[in-house]
RNA sequence: UCCUCGGUGGCUCAAUUGGCAGAGCGGGUGGCUGUUAACCACUAGGUUGUAGGUUCGAGUCCUACCCGAGGAGCCA
């Protein structure tokens, strides 16, 4: 006898198979007992007739409690009634442990509550269902970049100086001096796009940011393409291009999880080229022409995002920001010294910002001379600065947050059910 | 740091003008051979976030604090 996954349950139609796994929820009718497994792979029916199993394995089913482990003995069988359309019809039930008062029970709970439980929380449908879509996502993006030449080569955590500001760094201590936990891979990646071409990181990253909003996390995963002779039209193709694979890739292989989630995959099914393509000045005509009092010159806000990203059906991409609120390290426009060649891709259904790169400065002596401005310390830039003496080439590159992606393709209202156990401003636990 | 809303059985919520703290789920007991968050009957379960105050009487009104949610500011 075979011990099956849930998962592949329709290979063994008609062979008696052995399933390990937890009870989700059991019914009865005297006689007869449904109780619903999950293996972690799926969710499946055991019919237990008092007529096909020994007294012992028919009293079990009495006994069990959600989320208690067993294994169950039986043959698989087709059947309409049963959800997944395959049942196993017990022959023999063995627990593995009774468990006692699980706190999630099948009715609803509050945020507080699943998030204080987040640990168990992961193993209801929904949970797993999004979870599993941020595992093709994930896959999605590193099969691109990989497919075409892009190499991964992982960036540090522990970053020495700040490469834009302290007051969003986590400090740590380091043998007695200070570290600050990593915000982007970016400049790491500069030095290895130097020595590679095309390259990529993919890691967590950590912003000490107050904000308490459904699109923060203070520690969350990102992916960083960074590429040498690559211009801002080259980065923005990139960047639609994954975009574009990532949500076919889901709509694909993930058609299962995305009908758990009850997500309407209508708007998904039209991301597709070419995106639209607006400048920074472009985006604040239609922020006025719906009445928002915005001035040129500041970033945008959440509900700003919104706005724009909902009066396009598909991905959006903004370019060419005022260079004012962009980092040192943001090329300016050779045809307006007031415009970075920086650009966003807002997710649509309101979602926003996803995406955000550009192209980087690639002359020495501009990259010096905005260093001295912005007010960094130099020496602890002389690496990045080597970048530019040794055979600098105009390059770019952008990161891409993973959790605000599996929240669009998922249609959350929140962000804290993207990542397994969430890191938010008020909450570290479990 | 600020604004808004909230905190009542294990969970989700109700409680009229300040007047007997209640329901569903979950737990327990019993019933049912095709259930789909099954159903039916019975049953146990409460210091209403904390500390004070007003009142004959406070879950409800007042003050302070604690905790949470949503948002703002902030945010490569």
């Amino acid at each position: 006898m075979k011990t099956a996954y849930i998962e592949n349950i329709s290979d063994y139609s008609g062979k008696e198979v052995k399933i390990r796994g937890w009870l989700y929820n059991k019914r009865t009718s005297g006689k007869l007992w449904f109780i619903l497994v999950r293996d972690g792979t799926g969710i499946i029916q055991a019919v237990v007739s008092k007529a096909d199993v020994d007294e012992d394995s028919f009293n079990m089913c009495d006994i069990l409690t959600q989320e208690s482990s067993l294994t169950i003995i039986g043959t698989v069988n087709p059947d309409r009634r049963a959800p997944g359309g395959y049942e196993i019809q017990a022959k023999k039930i063995e627990i593995i442990q009774i468990a006692k008062d699980y706190p999630i029970t099948p009715k609803e709970h509050g945020t507080t509550f699943l998030m204080d439980h987040r640990h168990l929380w992961l193993r209801s449908t929904r949970q797993y269902a999004i979870l599993r879509i941020r595992q093709e996502i994930i896959k999605a993006c590193r099969n691109f970049l990989d497919e075409r030449g892009f190499i991964l080569l992982d960036t540090p955590i522990f970053t020495p100086a700040a490469c834009e500001g302290t007051t969003t760094l986590f400090e740590t201590d380091y043998f007695g001096s200070k570290v600050y936990l990593t915000q982007s891979g970016q400049l790491y990646n500069e030095a290895c796009a130097m020595a590679f071409g095309k390259v990529y990181c993919f890691g967590p990253t950590f912003r000490a940011e107050k904000s308490k909003t459904r699109r923060h996390l203070t520690e969350f995963w990102m992916i960083e393409p960074e590429a040498a002779f690559f211009d801002l039209d080259d980065n923005m193709d990139l960047a639609e291009d994954m975009v574009i694979y990532v949500v076919q890739q889901v709509l694909k292989n993930k058609s299962k999880e995305l009908k758990t989630i009850e997500r309407d995959t209508t708007n998904l099914e039209k991301v597709s080229k070419p995106f639209p393509r607006i400048t920074y000045d472009e985006a604040v005509k239609i922020l006025h022409d719906k009445g928002v009092d915005f001035d040129w010159g500041n970033d945008f806000g959440g509900a700003d995002e919104t706005i724009i990203s909902k009066h396009f059906e598909k991905p959006v991409i903004i370019h060419r920001f005022p260079s004012e609120m962009k980092a040192f390290y943001m090329k300016r426009d050779p045809e307006n010294e007031k415009l970075s060649l920086g650009c966003d891709l807002f997710a649509p259904e309101g979602y926003g910002e996803i995406i955000g790169g550009g192209q980087r400065e690639e002359n020495l002596e501009i990259v010096e001379k905005r260093i001295k401005e912005f007010n960094l310390p130099r020496d602890a830039f002389e690496w990045y600065i080597d970048l530019r003496k040794y055979g600098t080439v105009p390059h770019s590159g952008f990161g891409m947050g993973i959790e605000r992606v599996v929240s669009w393709i998922c249609k959350l209202s929140h962000v804290r059910e993207t990542i397994p156990f969430p890191r938010m401003l008020y909450r570290v636990t479990p």
